[in-house]
DNA sequence: ATTCCACGTTGTACTATACAACTACTTCAA
DNA sequence: TTGAAGTAGTTGTATAGTACAACGTGGAAT
């Protein structure tokens, strides 16, 4: 039993340190798209178009930092509001032409410094990793 | 190297996705204590004490930053300070008793909500995931 | 038709954060 | 030994992200 506190405790510290400077870091290396924009719009890219409360739904935010967030993202021509033909008080929400190539730009860059960090890692670490990563994230949407 | 990129990906959504909702997380199960304050709060009671400085240091944030939380907790009676006789300068940060206690109190809480989140895990794959974030982290801190 | 509900915006407040300017103290070198 | 440079910490100011409450507008159901 011992071993197993040891390994939750290392676990809760590891996932708490890193919480603590995804945010910054995601700002000195994107100051043009912050972090909650980067992962709206990718969503917004990834499901092809949605609403405000599908966004404010599936990250947990209230609808007025969606608002907002989309407001700004508007401003800066990443994003474009369809109004539902069917349904005038929905918006469908999708990147721009612009949108998308920022985001492009902003993946391609996280992608490439995931992949430096990770570089001396063997394909079957990188695997399970990934597996165990999966599976707590899911656990955490289970259980709050 | 197919697979290989598979994983990359999966690691940095599943991480960011983390990483987005830690901090709502942790403030609605301990709303006397933000993920930041409990993070300094427990590397004094750590490190036996420290100075201001060092906090910034370790965690990336501004002295100004460090300096408020502080003194937010010092307002809530967590945190006292005490002069280096050596160095008039410096102040050296010390959990109170009363600080100690509530930093038990939230740590045996989120210990326990990472045990429920982990529960079904068998200790090897316990170990393995700790191992590798513990290596993950590692690597962040050198390729910043 | 009236009532209720869903979608989104806006007002307000708070927290975390950074940067810059400042004070107080220490160290070091001429 | 005194003046310059550096370090520890605070405070002023600005910004981002967030929540909650109040609201307007439009659809749905009785």
């Amino acid at each position: 039993m011992a071993r197993r506190d040891e390994s939750v405790e290392t676990i809760q510290q590891e996932m708490t340190a890193f919480a603590r400077r995804a945010r910054a870091t995601a700002a000195r290396m994107h100051p043009e798209l912050s972090l909650v924009s980067y992962t709206l719009l990718a969503h917004l890219d990834d499901q092809k178009g949605c609403r405000a409360t599908d966004l404010a739904a599936h990250y947990l935010l209230d609808k007025s930092t969606v608002s907002r967030q989309i407001s700004a993202l508007e401003k800066l021509g990443f994003v474009e509001r369809r109004v539902d033909p069917d349904d005038h008080r929905v918006q469908v929400l999708h990147p721009t032409a612009k949108g998308a190539q920022m985001l492009a730009n902003v993946t391609a860059s996280r992608r490439q410094a995931f992949h430096e960090r990770l570089a001396d890692w063997d394909e079957e670490d990188l695997d399970r990793f990934a597996t165990y990563l999966l599976r707590y994230n899911a656990a955490q949407e289970r259980h709050g």
